[in-house]
DNA sequence: GATGAATGAGACTTCATTCAT
DNA sequence: TATGAATGAAGTCTCATTCAT
């Protein structure tokens, strides 16, 4: 049972982070200052630090927030009776959102992770999560396996190799020229990969044939 | 022909972009300071400003270095004469090794190019090295779809889509837990999906058959 | 109307500004360091960031307030129903004062505006100001000429004319060894030439005559 | 008797000096660099230091150098047996033309005496040269004043009276908007004031008749 | 004698964080 | 509780001067 304190002071690091977010979405979190935060939150700069230990803290509960909204969406969208391929498909299309919109955030938490700038206790809170959202891509695998409409193979390990190929996706989105538009094409392109894989069946490996 | 000026420049450039990048692959590049670079290399702090015009342009030497490095890498182990499946196999393992080793620099790229505060020019340079990367990639698609061997897509379409694989298959290795070691799982996950895709052959989209 | 905010911050800034004039009158704009200013308004080096946007500015609004000073004691000490020749006596002592006083900021004005190191609009502020004391002190001039106590020369030009007058004087006091003490000499020989001009009247051109 | 090493030395420095005078007249002496005047004179940086001691220096033998050319041309231009008043317009046009060109190099040096920057030694040099202009101006005037041509005033006093008006004329000009070209309306002004003063012949001290 | 690579002090400026009101 | 003024460490970059070749 917590206090109206309690919630009142939650309400308002909520409405801190959202802020923040809306920051994040635009410019990497180095970019934006603690300042910029206050602003776009309507709060004074000091006011921060009673809700949050450091601007770091801040991106953390950031980063979370938009995390469990992900877990969110995909059980609202993947739930258990819908057909495993149109869950699938819900997934790529959840995540390629969801990477496009904050993928900013990751390069950050990287850095942060990397360079030690990161309480060891705010990145067990994200990870958390993370593993959480592997959980429930995984939940999907399970059922198309069980199935036998996904190849049989371990489920988690499926679970990441989806997230790979999006985080993939649209990391080389930004580093290439901007492909953004052609939202269609990336999915597309993931769709492939999904279905068919690179290689043809039957096909051997060594020297070439017809060398 | 340049002269010995010109060479003895060129040789000093690449010792202070070597004592970066030994830097950036432990810390990022936010995280390292001029000085720190300078003290590396042996080099007082103004003396790198005479042979990079900024901090940027140190980075944007390093990333060209180690991309040069990369392409030089494949052409040698992604000769004509190798089977497309045996090229394909070292293409795999040279972008993972190149990521697990320098993906550091490319969430500060990310950033930088977010941010605005990469100059233009340096960007275009990388920007090329990049594509060259993809050109040689697709070469090796082309020669295994010429072959029968590859599925019959677009050859750059598969060379960006393994990239993507890569990257992401690094990154998410630096977001969760060290994964370091099991290199090998690691490369084997790729490999399945590169066979195999996820779904099944036959299976048609719809509501869950047994539902 | 401004609010108390408004009033706090324009009394600060002007702290920081006396205390950068302070600084000005015994050294150049050059040799006064940020931290030195913040030193002796007593202030951290950061804080006169929030009042100003560079040194630049600080130096700007420096000058400003002086000739803002100097434009007031015009006003007051050469009122209109003074006898043109007793305003002109007040003119010279002011001017004489104000540069010998403040006239370090004027070698240092040039040089920003030479190099362009001078924002525009930071400028034209200053500018504006010497247009205003060039009017005030015109307006002693047409009063003397309406009275025909002046020569019927343009104003204005009597104006600048008179301030080179000073400005030269002062400069000149600079270059060379101090001349510091005879300030009534310097004065004199400005009452001089302003009563006298240099030539004799009736003088023709050409050839000595004598000779 | 000077030996040829010496002479070639001197030969150098003046080139090094002619250099730099080029952009001391574009530029101020703080934003011109040494590496700037070394590559005007085709030397190597650390060459420049075998001729001269430091940059303040070369400004001090920059300033010499074409103080030394006014005070010839003053000898030439305005000799013994040219009427003073021909004399005085010549004068009055020579002091115009320099601090045209070379009134740059006064705020500076007002800066280095300012700030102590300027070593004693080389400041003396300079100090003897100003006298010696002084001096042939007032050759001139007592001529005038002999011939009863010119006001019965101390020739050394209208001496440097004529100088501070031209400073006073240029400084100014730089101040305010840029005035180049109508030099000959600046060059009347100045032989305005110098035949007639400001104040009428005749007018008397005291307030205002028609008040 | 000539050179320019190397140096490092020191300049300006930013910004996360603190603290008095 | 809310604030934003104050702080100062730390960052990047410039440039006069030195020195080994």
């Amino acid at each position: 049972m917590i206090s109206r304190r309690e919630r009142e002071k939650d309400f308002k690091k909520q409405l801190i982070v959202e802020a923040a977010n809306r920051l994040f979405s635009k410019r990497s979190f180095e970019a934006v200052t603690v300042e910029d935060i206050a602003r776009a939150a309507e709060f004074g700069k000091g006011t921060l630090y009673q809700y949050f230990g450091s601007k770091e803290e801040i991106f953390s509960y950031a980063l979370e927030t938009v995390l469990n909204r992900l877990c969110a969406s995909i059980e609202k969208e993947c739930p258990a009776d819908l057909t495993p391929r149109a869950a699938l498909n819900n997934l790529i299309t959840l995540n390629y959102r969801f990477y496009k919109k904050y993928g900013h955030l990751f390069p950050s938490l990287l850095r942060m992770k990397l360079d030690g700038s990161l309480n060891i206790g705010l990145y067990t809170e994200i990870e958390t999560l993370i593993k959480r959202r592997t959980s429930l891509t995984a939940q999907v695998f399970e059922r198309g396996i069980r199935d036998k409409v996904f190849i049989a193979a371990d489920s988690y390990k499926l679970a990441r190799l989806l997230n790979k190929l999006v985080i993939g996706l649209i990391f080389e989105g930004f580093e290439m020229k901007a492909t953004d538009g052609n939202v269609e094409k990336d999915l597309e392109l993931i769709k492939l990969i999904v279905s068919n894989g690179i290689i043809l069946k039957g096909e051997t490996n060594g020297r070439n044939a017809n060398s």
